[in-house]
DNA sequence: CGGGTTAGGTCGAACGCTCGATCGGTGAAC
DNA sequence: GTTCACCGATCGAGCGTTCGACCTAACCCG
């Protein structure tokens, strides 16, 4: 049987966020239905049925994976914006806190944006918590934010929230880290595009 | 042998077509890798090997549901700009073309949206063709924009388009159609969000 | 008009392959 | 001698694709 969390060693824990980091990167690679246990095993370098060891299904595999990683994403952005009062600040933290996350994790967020559906059940159900609890978040960061800067009620704070998402999330389709355009820089454009929009829309 | 398009009758092209939309939605519900052409047998009504007759392999059937799509709303695009000079005008109707094709056809944008890795070859050089003739649209008309309202200098126009496009295609992410949010006003929502931005966004 | 040939459209059965998961076993560590 | 960590062999199911056969409507030639 595998170990549970409470009597997890350390060896066992850091041998399985190998073993998840791997993953990861087969699981953005060729999708998650496309990619095989067997994948894992050659890339990993233990036998297939070795890999049971670790977790009790290919669906528990992903699982993992995006629990993880949602729950890092939010953890460090609540970390950051306990030092902030200014609503401004706090989106703007918010923004590069995702884009660092997601660039430094390209295949792990990139599994999380795309292979949500491919979860069912109770696994679905929880990570679904999770992406409320970290939408609500920002949506809330943005009603600070208009309040703040006393903007109009043109655009609703859901649809500001989804598009917001949608501009962060795409960058798998198209950025390569390394490019011409920095990490740093791009979460700064990215940040000046949306909130200049939130911020400045107004009815005509 | 499947005929060819030019010796195509009305009614191969109708049946073809029907069965490109049934794919479009298995594909956009369960994933091109986790559908099945028995799932496609089932849900239209033919027999397994009879849909071999319409496509000569479930990759085939992918590109041509990509293919078209691409080909409808890239021409439906063009055939609106025509008529306009202004240049945000222009923006504003490359905005309302892609989210009104978008949500009244959803299937398949999602299968545009998510699938395209799934290609390989030919038919995926093929589609980068559609998909560069597409975006290349979208980075003139910003360029015409930025020229036009004499803008910053501040994003770069590729991140921009990407910036764009992100957020209109992360709507099959949460965007029902007979929401609260009518789709014309949805889409004129995300055009005052991004040009605001884009259009206003200054250095400091 | 009538018999024979062709072409369009469809089908059931089968092939070869890959998949996720299981099971009994093995050896080292404590 | 029990627990941990791992393995080879195998099972049953589902996959994309192919093959030969079938039916029907259209067409050609006498």
């Amino acid at each position: 049987m595998a170990q549970n969390s409470t009597s997890t060693s350390h060896d066992y824990e850091e041998k399985l966020q190998g073993l998840l980091d791997v993953a990861a990167t087969i699981f953005a690679d060729k999708g998650y239905h496309h990619a095989s246990i067997r994948d894992l095993s050659r890339k990993a370098g233990v036998s297939l049925s070795g890999l049971y060891y670790y977790f009790s299904s290919k669906e528990e595999l992903l699982y993992m994976i995006q629990e993880r990683s949602l729950r890092r994403i939010v953890d460090s952005l609540r970390d950051k914006l306990e030092d902030l009062d200014n609503p401004e600040e706090k989106l703007r933290a918010l923004v590069h806190n995702h884009v660092s996350f997601y660039v430094s994790n390209m295949a792990a967020m990139r599994v999380i944006t795309q292979e949500y559906d491919a979860l069912e059940g109770e696994y679905r159900t929880k990570i679904r918590e999770r992406r409320l609890e970290y939408s609500n978040l920002c949506t809330e960061i943005l009603r600070e934010v208009r309040r703040f800067t006393g903007g109009g009620d043109v655009v609703p704070l859901n649809v500001a929230t989804f598009a917001l998402f949608g501009m962060m999330n795409w960058i798998y389709a198209w950025y390569r880290p390394g490019s011409n355009v920095p990490t740093e820089r791009l979460a700064e454009h990215l940040y000046r595009l949306f909130a200049g929009g939130f911020t400045g829309a107004r009815r005509r």
